[in-house]
This record gives C-alpha cells, structure tokens and sequence, in this order.
RNA sequence: UGGGAUGUAGCCAAGUGGUAAGGCAUCGCCCUUUGGAGGCGACAUUCGCAGGUUCGAUCCCUGCCAUCCCAGCCA
C-alpha cells in the first residue's frame, strides 16, 4: 500500500508529541484539537496555518477540530467577524462538523469555577484602581506586593463577587483575581484578573452579563469543556501555560488538555497582525478587507489564490518554534503550481502595439485553433479570429534589439501564438518618436504557427485582433509594501511609511472575446503574462474586471536584469 | 540586570553519538508554438561561538553570544 501520493508529509515536533502520546494510549488515544479565534478582525495568513495545523492534525489522527469563537472581550468583538471566519475556514476546506462553539456559551459555567475558587480561598475581590495593580505587580526584575484586598474572607468575597455580576459596582473598579503569588518570576502569575466589570452589550448574550472573564480563565476550561486533547496556540503564550495549567488543576477538571505553543508566520513585504490590518482598512490605505493586496483569506481568495494553493502553502512552511520570516515567494511559487495546472488559457494584450499585415485580405474568415490548457488534455480546444489588425505587447518589439532577443525587431521573423509567422517591415513612429504601429507581412502557409519549409522561428508573442478583440478592466497589483520587513523603521515612522503607493495599477486590456464571459472568480492564465480572475465584487454580466494574481515566472527579464 | 523560549545555506526546514533530507530562491544545461510548464545538474568539509566528554559531537556537558516574548481589568 506504499503509494507516493498518501505517503505521509515529514513530521514536526507537534505531531511527534501526538505520536507519543497515541502510542501512550494517552486520552485514550483520541486527538481533539480546535481553532480558536476572536471574532475581532478577519482572518490572515497566519491563521491559516494554524487552521492547517490544527485540523489537519485532527485528520491525520483520525480526531474531530472544533472551531470556537474566543468571544470574551464584548468591546472589541462583532458578528461581522464571526460571519467572515466561518466562511474563511469553510472556504479554505475544512469541516467542524457540528462543533461550533463559542466560549460565551459557558459563561455560566466559568462562573461556577470563579465560584469554586472563592470557596477554596483562592480569588478574592480586589478594589485595587488599574493603576494601583499595575503598580504593585512589580516589574519584570522585582517582585509585585500583595493587595490589601487579598486575605479577605470567603463569605466577604461572595458577597462582592454577587455585587459584581449584578452590576452594583462601575466599570473598572472591582476586579476578581486568582490567589496565586505576587512574587512569581512570570509575571501572568502575580494574582492574574480572573473577571472584570464590563457593562457592554455583547454579540451574543446581550445584557446578560456585565462581567467578562478574562482569556485565561476562559481557554483551558473551554478546551477541557470540548474534550480538547491538544490545545496549539503561538509562542507569545507560553508564560500563560503555567496559568493555565493552574487553573485546571485547582478546579480539579476530569481531564486536562495540553497546551503546545508553535511560532507565528511572518512573510516579507506585508505585515500579519489584526492591529495594523484593522488600521490599513480603516484609514482607507486598502479598500476593505478583502482587498486583493491584503494577506487575509478573503483578500487571497479575491486575488485568485486557491484553498489548496494556500494549504499547500501551509504544509510547505512547516512547524517549529523557531522565529522566522518565510519568502513571498513560496507563496506565490504555490499559487502558480496550482493555477498551471488548473487555469485555463486566454490571450490578452495588456500594453497595446498596433500592427497591421499589409499582405493579409480585409474581412477574411479566419478562426484560429487555440489549446485551453496544455496541462490538461481534458480543457479543449477554442476558435479565435484573426485580422488584419492587431495588437501585440509593446514589450514585444524591439527597434534595436540586444543579442538573445526573440521576439520582433525591423526585419525580424516571430511567431503569432496559434496564427501565422509575421515579419517586421516597417516601424511608424509619432512626432515624439515613440512607436506607434508596426507594418508586418505575414507568410499564408505558416497558417497555425509551423510553416512548411521548417524554418525555425525563435520567438512567439501573443496577440488579440484590433478588430474582434474586447476591452476589459485589468487591476495590476504588487507588494503592498516597499520594505521587506514593513515593521523595521527609523525613529517617528510607522509601517504605513513602507507602504507601496503604486500597489496597485489599473489599465483597460485588449482580451480575446471569450474573456468576456467570465463569471466571478473565474480563473484564467493571460499567456505569457500571468494569473487573472475575475473579481468576484467589481465584475458585473459581460463585463468583467481581472485581478493579476501572481505574474508568470519572466527569465527573459531575469536575464535583462544582470 | 527576573522569567520563558529560539539559533542548521539567501529564506523555510528534516535529522541523528557514525560523518548534513527536502522545498523555495539562485545559477547552469536540455526541451518547448507561453523566454510559461517540464527535465537534468550545481548550490552547508559544516549545524550561533568557545571549551569539555568520546575512537567519533550538529546531536551529550559547561560557559558565552545573539534574537524573540512577558510588567492589559486584550487575546
């Protein structure tokens, strides 16, 4: 049963833990493993690792993923958010079944176990303003004091803690903490805030409460509540682990899941953090956030990326706990894998040349062959018509060409993708002196692209009739940022100073006229220039507009660089 | 200067007490009706540094250096 195709991607140090615990019998040898984000912002990148991560882990172990909303911060939370999420993790290929939680759902039962830890002595009601806990938190080389509120009694804390839920304190001035230890080197350990007065609407109990837990006294409990065996979450939460460890084990929860920290993504040339997305689309540098420049989900499906490019993505990245920034182009190496074999193929002109072939009859009937798809003998073949006038990449002629230049130059023979060999004859320029036609022959017999002597042509160029050829909207897009590390500036800058302000271009094409029938998110390669789909929000019936997705690989410019 | 982590090629990343996988990028060559795709080849005498243990260390030990995270009633 050996078999290329299912053998197993290499391991990395999680699922080794998971092999170990498997063979164990630890858990009873179930893997449960959940994504969980707050429904504060869309998702990113960075996300869809840990998507990847998380439900492929499930998969490859034969467990269940729950995806569970980490709700518990009302003031910064909405349900356009949690819409945009699901639909996110849907899109990207992955199936919760029906486990879709959110921690607000054991609102009730997170305050039994604040309840609990009252009654074992081990939270109390701290009236400490903000500025007084942080004061005597102490600071990362000195231990923190203990709050005068700290040893009061059981009966005074319930009373207190009642005061609190029922709304009888104002925001701010009470808070419930754990009774841990002040002088505890991780600082998360210092009498962390267990609950703290809110009197925000939530999204989704209302008024209910007016009290919040915080995260860490929300995440272990809710992964224990969901029967999480393996809780992965990123590096910045392994001070938490000891706190969340606490936790379950004073409240004496039937199971404890584990919790396993891995390192963010980075990529260059853009930025993952919610923060500065949010401030990218709010300021109005992008156009929401799904603008086809942002590294969120729904800005790369928009682009044109596909689910399995961006899985493929998450797999080849791997998983450690080492910080590291991994290269733009694996990312745009996966979507162009993908879309090869999967796109199929137009013609369009997107910097137009006109050339007319004196020698080529007016309003002749001539429809080309074209291959859909060279990499798919399944895609088919298309007609397209031929002119007298056409259009040709201004790229594609050269008046004085440099050594190794294929395509068309005075004298010059090329070949015209799918029609005829044409030679340059003339060059007609403006009173500028910039090139505004060509006057070409063409030779009847290389009809298709082969003529029957066998004389080789270097060069072929693609093409679209001035005559039959459409126009189309075509949105040029580049890094959204200058700088391969946006967040590397000098004194008084910010990220928003690396920002690309030519991130975006927009032209009008010349596309063959099947082009015109594409539907959203229809996905095509312009041949020899790149990726393109139409835009699912700004294309409307018959008139589609394109988004470059990623260019083709260009060893021509390659080598005019050196 | 407290605590927690990390350091293998330009970028990711396997790996083990027995002589450094793989991918991206880069560079050659072949092939090609996309300068695309594809094929073939090159690319770490060395694993942050310095010592030690060992027949043998990237792996074990000691020390050092560098980087990241933590002082929200955010997650």
């Amino acid at each position: 049963m050996e078999n290329k195709d299912t053998q197993p991607a290499s391991n990395n140090f999680i699922k080794s833990i998971i092999i170990e615990d498997l063979k164990n019998n630890k858990n009873n040898g179930k893997v449960h493993t959940r994504f969980p984000p707050e429904p504060n912002g869309y998702l990113h990148l960075g996300h869809a690792k840990s998507i990847c991560l998380n439900f492929g882990l499930a998969k490859e172990f034969g467990g269940l993923t729950n995806l569970r909303f980490d709700d518990t911060n009302p003031v910064k939370e909405d349900v356009e958010y949690v819409d945009s999420i699901i639909e996110d993790v849907k899109w990207l290929g992955f199936d919760w079944g029906d486990r879709l939680y959110y921690a607000s759902d054991y609102f009730d039962k997170l305050y039994e176990f604040a309840l609990q830890l009252i009654n074992d002595g081990l939270a109390y009601v701290c009236e400490q303003t903000p500025e007084e806990v942080k004061l005597y938190r102490g600071t990362l080389t000195e231990p923190g004091r203990p709050s005068p509120f700290r040893d009061r009694s059981i009966e005074e804390n319930l009373e207190l803690f009642k005061k609190m839920t029922n709304g009888e304190f104002p925001d701010g001035s009470r808070t419930l903490r754990a009774k841990i230890d002040m002088s505890s080197p991780n600082l998360n350990m210092r009498d962390p805030v267990i609950y703290r007065i809110k009197k925000a609407t939530h999204h989704r109990t209302g008024d209910k409460w007016c009290i919040y837990p915080m995260y860490d006294f929300t995440h272990g409990q809710s992964d224990m509540l969901e029967g999480i065996t393996h809780s992965i979450c990123t590096l910045e939460f392994e001070d938490h682990r000891p706190l969340y460890d606490w936790y379950l084990d004073v409240l004496k929860t039937p199971c404890h899941p584990q919790q396993i920290e891995f390192a963010r993504l980075n990529i260059n040339y853009t930025v993952l953090s919610k923060r500065k997305l949010l401030q990218l689309v709010k300021e109005g540098y992008v156009n929401g956030w799904d603008d086809p420049r942002m590294p969120t989900i729904s800005g790369f499906r928009r682009r044109g990326y596909t689910p399995q490019s961006i899985r493929d993505f998450a797999e080849r990245i791997g998983v450690t706990k080492a910080e590291s920034t991994v290269d733009y182009s694996v990312l745009e190496f996966c979507i162009r894998e993908d879309l090869n074999k999967i796109a199929q193929r137009a013609m369009a002109v997107v910097n137009p040349l006109k050339v007319t072939i004196e020698n080529y009859p007016e309003d002749n009937e001539d429809y080309l062959e074209a291959i859909n798809n060279p990499e798919d003998s399944n895609s088919g073949t298309r007609k397209i018509r031929f002119s007298k006038t056409i259009f040709i990449e201004k790229d594609d002629f050269m008046e004085e060409p440099p050594k190794k230049y294929f395509r068309l130059a005075p004298g010059k023979e090329v070949r015209l993708r799918y029609a005829y060999f044409i030679t340059c004859k003339e060059v007609i320029k403006d009173e500028n002196g910039e090139v505004v036609e060509l006057i070409c022959t063409y030779d009847p017999a290389s009809r298709g692209g082969n003529s029957p002597d066998g004389r080789k042509v270097q060069g072929t160029i693609h093409w679209v009739s001035a005559e039959y050829g459409k126009q189309a909207e075509v949105r040029l897009y580049d890094n959204l940022f200058l700088a391969e590390d946006p967040d590397n500036v000098e004194e008084g800058k910010t990220f928003l100073d690396n920002l690309n302000p030519n991130s975006l271009t927009t032209i009008n094409a010349w596309v063959e006229p099947m082009l015109l029938q594409a539907k959203p998110n229809d996905k095509f390669q312009f041949e020899r220039v790149g990726y393109f789909c139409a835009d699912a929000k700004d294309s409307i019936d018959g008139k589609p507009v394109f988004n470059r997705t990623v260019g083709l690989r260009d060893s021509w410019a390659k080598m005019m660089k050196k």
